[in-house]
RNA sequence: GGGCGGAUAGCUCAGCUGGGAGAGCGCAGCCCUUACAAGGCUGAGGUCGCAGGUUCGAUCCCUGCUCCGCCUACCA
């Protein structure tokens, strides 16, 4: 039944690599858990398996998983920690439990933020990416991403993703590629792409457009300026672009300026005269400022719609350079906040300005490099996604997509809801280039799925678009562009839709909302069936975690020091749902020692397994205590496959963390010390090395997702079935394993030993010595305690008479354990006076918790409308702390006779 | 401006459908007991943010308030 010859293998080769005490064998194993070597054993053996692998042929239920593909750019930050290690939790359980698995890693090509990354290199050689030109700055993007982009593969591996590297996929890919042209050329015929002239958020740094998304808001401090505008007198913060205004605005319903609207102004201006018309538009809020605002379509978005509906013309005095325009006069060429600065000069010159007032308001930033946007008119291509967005909702609504936490649901909708037009050009060179050719003959637009050389309708010469997508378009189509399709692949049919999606909150209208349009459209079917939404990991003083604040630890420095187990399990034991994680390197640490005594816990089980035969336990009946620990860890499985089922990983962690501990070493270990050192019979000992061989290698195994590789390491060197615990069988509860009588007797015969250690405790007595003790056990627990003397004599280093006649001799202290009593000999080594007061406090706390009770039962209200069990209960209660409390009194007049 | 979440032990946080307040770390005392001092045993410590309401009963549900976060937005 036991195979061990493959996990021996590999022991005896790793161990010449890495110098360990962990050596393999059961003879001599260090007594501090060392993981660097553990770890450095396990992935490379699981990989050369294949057990990472799905099979699309399979006849296994399928579970699926996209990994969020990272940034070519990066380097494991916590946030991949987290959320890899809570995907690989589930992706192993799931193919533990018997299912199909696929976990489908890849990285995104980041077009953005490696143009960033490689303008600063450019730069730091006094280059810019002009002087490269295209092709030699993608040849030098390309350079980029197999230089680093193995760097986070590499750290995912080390991390223990169970991911199927033969599916790895890069966005920019040939097949990925391929997708993203065919989802193009396919939204253009169904017209739902198309180019526009509209107003947009430039960057002039980056020199590209961005979308809605990607400008992010920061507070600054600005002046706000009221400038004398002919005969209205109105409040700015740009006053630079009065220079491209060419209307007024008032609200509609505001009669202070009913007789201007309509009207054509002549306003003195900087050079001369502008001409205004007043136009009425319920965007303007009468009762902010002046009630006036100057339209500048060419320079603002509220502007520019104030403008289309009125039909007023557009001046663009600010280029794509973030400099005055020609048509911005004699400040052409100028910087546009240096402008700013010089025509508030210059008007108060010629008592232009009203007065100006300091103001704080939000300002659009480029979420790459922080520079302040520009809203510049031009032309771009969008995606009609308002149709997409209502299929992606109703796929919500219908439950066919469930997103957990709940509340995120209602954050969906409401984007969604309001979703406007998707701008998913972008003047940038690293990318998928956009496929559409502009004819130079008849000027005439074709998007291709094949490149064209001409132009298809005269035969002229034709170029290509030079922009690229937005990055997020190729991450829209992500689930399903890396199983084929456009193809019907084996893989596709099989995998897709995903089964979870794991990320987290803040990529929600990014990603989760744009691949919720994008599958349901094109593969008419969600692409995920859950949508997990995971806490942000923040550092201890509540800073997002982010390499270029430097707040972080480095994630892979700490999983050297603590080991990559106890890194997993931290992070699943904090992602509890709703509130952000902050990181501290004390818990990490307590999860290091939580593997080492697990560790610690086999040894002494490998240590003791000589002598063991399996076959022979099976016929000798198990004690209580043996009972127990099946019964507790029942109960443990059952709970941690319920957690898990509802993405609790915390409670799930929690759960295996307290049986493994708590239970297992802190009490059934100790239990079965007696059996295996001072048996009283071949068999009991065999018994109980069954026991703690079957209990811990279960528990191995419900462990294995959090720390797959101590539970490798210890799993081979303990009697197994099959070859690896990554592919046996996930714990499920046994049936009939969850023993009700025997958790209830141990309860008692636990209840007990803590009295006794208590009193020991209490009184000052050393742990060395051995105290006598004399149990009258109630009616319930005779059997309990007679089956458990021994152990409770060992556990509370008592000798233990039980006696159901027994009566309280003189000099001994109580106990009581429901009915039970226990008198411990108190001759010779307790202060007498101490213990009075003792007994003094616990009667006041006894007859504070009598008067609550009674307090509680003599209200007619209580007993006739709460449900009757729990009125039962309190009564219980009661009579449980009467019996107590005239215990403690007849104790303490005792103490006190015998004080005497 | 709108939306969402949080306030529970010294610290960091659990507490899922209302019915005896929990964990980890820290702290105090005792112990190197032949798996583990990265350990064992025992213990102290909480008006569950404030004020109302519903209920026999509220940390949990409702209302208001205070203080923190986060997301979102075209108040120039």
């Amino acid at each position: 039944m036991t195979s061990r010859r493959e996990g021996d293998e590999v022991a005896r080769e790793s161990d010449e690599v890495a110098d360990t005490g962990a050596d393999a064998g059961t003879g001599d194993i260090a007594d501090r858990y060392e993981p660097a070597a553990v770890e450095a054993r396990w992935y490379p053996w699981w990989e050369s398996r294949g057990y990472f692998r799905a099979d699309a042929s399979s006849a296994k239920k399928p579970f699926s998983i996209s990994m969020p593909p990272p940034n070519v750019t990066g380097s494991l930050h916590w946030g991949h920690g987290l959320t890899m290690t809570l995907q690989d939790i589930l992706t192993r359980m799931k193919r533990m439990d018997g299912f199909n698995t696929l976990w489908l890693p890849g990285t995104d090509h980041a077009s953005i933020a490696v143009h960033v990354i490689l303008e600063r290199q450019l730069a730091a050689e006094g280059k810019t990416k002009e002087d490269l030109g295209r092709d030699a700055f993608l040849t030098r993007a390309w350079q980029w991403k197999e230089e680093s982009g193995g760097t986070i593969i590499r750290q995912l591996k080390r991390l223990g993703a169970s991911c199927d590297w033969s599916r790895e996929r890069f966005t920019m890919d040939p097949g990925l590629s391929g997708s993203v042209r065919e989802a193009f050329v396919r939204l253009w015929e169904e017209g739902l792409i198309y180019r526009d002239d509209y107003i947009v958020n430039w960057c002039p740094r980056c020199q590209t457009v961005l979308s809605d998304l990607e400008v992010e808001r920061e507070e600054r401090d600005a002046e706000f300026v009221y400038i004398k505008y002919g005969p209205v007198t109105l409040g700015t913060v740009r006053p630079e672009t009065k220079l491209g205004d060419t209307g007024l605005a008032v609200h509609p319903k505001d009669k202070r300026y009913k007789h201007l609207v309509g009207q054509t102004l002549e306003v003195p201006s900087i050079d001369g005269t502008i001409s205004v018309r007043v136009v009425a538009d319920e965007a303007v809020d009468p009762d902010f400022g002046t009630g006036v605002i100057k339209v500048t379509p060419g320079h603002d978005p509220v502007d520019f719609e104030i403008g289309r509906r009125h039909g007023l013309p557009v001046r663009t005095v600010i280029g794509f350079d973030g400099k005055m325009t020609a048509a911005a006069g004699k400040y052409a060429g100028l910087d546009r906040f240096e402008t700013r600065k010089r025509i508030v000069e210059d008007m108060k010159a010629l008592g232009l300005i009203d007065h100006i007032e300091p103001y704080r308001h939000a300002v659009g930033v480029c979420y790459r490099c922080k520079t302040v946007v520009e809203p510049l008119v031009s032309k771009q291509w969008y995606v009609q996604v308002k149709p997409l967005a209502q299929t992606a909702i109703k796929a919500v609504r219908e439950g066919r997509i469930k997103i957990v936490p709940r509340g995120a649901t209602k954050t969906y909708y409401h984007w969604m809801e309001n979703i406007r037009p998707w701008c998913i050009s972008r003047q940038l060179w690293w990318g998928h280039r956009i496929p559409a050719w502009y004819c130079e003959n008849d000027g005439s637009v074709h998007v291709s799925r094949t490149d064209l050389a001409s132009c298809p309708t005269c035969g002229g010469s034709v170029r290509q678009d030079p922009d690229v997508l937005d990055t997020w378009f190729s991450s829209g189509l992500w689930p399903f562009s890396t199983l084929g399709w456009p193809d019907t692949t084996p893989d596709l049919e099989t995998f897709y839709p995903t089964s979870v999606l794991v990320t987290a909150p803040d990529i929600l209208f990014f990603w989760v909302c744009r691949m919720a349009m994008l599958g349901t459209h094109f593969m008419r079917d969600v692409p995920f069936r859950h949508v997990y939404l995971h806490v942000i990991v923040r550092d201890a003083e509540g800073q997002k975690m982010s390499k270029s604040k430097g707040n972080v630890a480095d994630p892979l420095e700490v999983m050297g020091k603590y080991g990559t187990d106890a890194f997993r399990f931290t992070l699943a034991a904090l992602a509890a749902q709703g509130r952000d994680i902050r990181i501290s390197e004390d818990r990490i640490e307590g999860y290091r020692n939580f593997a080492n005594k697990l560790w610690n816990a086999s040894r002494l089980v490998l240590t003791n397994l000589d002598g063991y035969v399996p076959a022979k336990a099976k016929r000798t009946a198990p004690s209580l205590a043996e009972q127990w620990i099946e019964s507790r860890l029942a109960v443990a499985v059952a709970s941690v496959r319920d957690h898990l089922r509802r993405y609790r990983f915390n409670d799930a962690a929690s759960a295996v963390y307290q049986f493994v501990w708590h239970e297992l070493c802190d009490w059934y270990l100790e239990m079965a010390k007696l059996s295996l050192y001072r048996a009283a019979t071949p068999a009991e000992r065999n018994r109980a090395q069954h026991t703690l061989v079957t209990v811990l290698e279960t528990a191995l195994r419900l462990l294995h997702p959090f720390m797959p590789f101590i539970t490798e390491e210890i799993w081979q060197r303990l009697p197994h079935q099959g070859d690896s615990i990554m592919i046996a069988p996930y714990p499920r509860p046994r049936r009939g394993a969850v023993h009700a009588d025997a958790e209830r007797e141990m309860g008692s015969v636990m209840a007990l030993i803590t009295a006794i250690r208590n009193i020991r405790g209490e009184m000052r007595i050393a742990p060395g010595v051995t105290l006598a003790a004399t149990v009258r056990p109630g009616p319930e627990h005779v059997k309990a305690f007679e089956d458990a003397g021994r152990i409770i004599e060992s556990l509370a280093r008592a000798q233990l008479r039980v006696d159901a006649g027994a009566m309280r001799p003189p000099n001994s202290a109580l106990a009581v354990v429901g009915a039970s009593e226990v008198y411990v000999d108190l001759t010779g080594v307790v202060d007498l006076a101490a213990e009075r007061q003792r007994l003094a406090k616990e009667i006041a706390r006894a007859s504070e918790q009598i008067a609550f009770l009674e307090g509680k039962l003599a209200r007619p209200e209580f007993v006739t409308r709460a449900p009757a069990e729990v009125v039962e209960r309190e009564r219980e209660r009661l009579a449980e702390q009467r019996g107590v409390h005239d215990k403690l009194v007849a104790s303490l007049g005792w103490i006190d006779d015998g004080a005497c």
